[in-house]
DNA sequence: TCTTGACCTGGAGCTACTCCAGGCTGCTAC
DNA sequence: GTAGCAGCCTGGAGTAGCTCCAGGTCAAGA
């Protein structure tokens, strides 16, 4: 499929799907004999994860690392770099609660704050 | 106090502090004869609201929005975009579920993820 | 054939910091 | 008193991660 779809399916703008394809962060994505990008449904996964990562706060630096193990174990030894790229989403996945708790901490500050300013909906509490 | 405790105190660093002020995003923060900020503790507790709002992603323009009004209502009248700055807050507490909502998707598809991976911790599931 | 729309590229612009050079001040140590 | 050092100051450059734009190609429809 062409990249306007890739982007409408994986949440990515069309601009930013070029920019990651631009800094490798992507596997090799082929073109039409148009010279148009042609995505698989393999590719959509991949931005589709790419868009949840970054949605979240993964930084550009792991997601590249994160692609760079992907594509070497594309190659001959299926597992290598498996371990660490296991590990990448588990570090994030600790980020995830840390910034669970901090919306829960600025929901608080909020509240305090809403209420200073004689908030009606805090006024029922 | 100085910068250095401010930005301890608040959770901002002493470029975020200074960037901030230069931006006129602070109330005046008052300056010692050696030429240094001094904060108040209500300068702090400004600070460390931005801190909550920007860290849960507030947008400058709508925090300059709020300082700017929280600025002009010390002045003559007290009560002027006291409902603007509340509605800044509650829209931003909207943001706040929208992006635990987020979280909780992304740790969905980590967990996936993960799983294909073959993860331990998931085996137990 | 002409227009429209989707795609292409390279590069500029934007947000929100973050870092750095160069300089002043005030304190301790010799 | 003066040398060294920490902490502050300023203006400006650098960075991350997009986002937008100009200028160009190509295929399909009126």
């Amino acid at each position: 499929m062409k990249i306007s779809e890739a982007a409408e399916r994986s949440g990515l703008s069309i601009d930013t799907i070029r920019f990651y394809e631009k800094r490798g962060m992507l596997p090799e994505i082929h073109r039409g004999p148009d010279g148009h990008r042609r995505f698989t449904p393999y590719d959509i996964d991949w931005l589709t994860l790419l868009y949840w990562l970054r949605e979240t706060g993964m930084p550009l630096s792991a997601i590249h690392r994160f692609t760079h193990l992907a594509k070497a174990a594309a190659g001959a030894d299926g597992d290598a770099g498996l371990a660490e790229r296991r590990q990448i989403l588990l570090d994030h996945r600790d980020v995830l609660s840390k910034k669970r708790a901090m919306l829960s901490r600025c929901e608080d500050v909020l509240s305090i704050k809403l209420a200073q300013y004689g908030d009606p909906a805090e006024e029922n509490e």
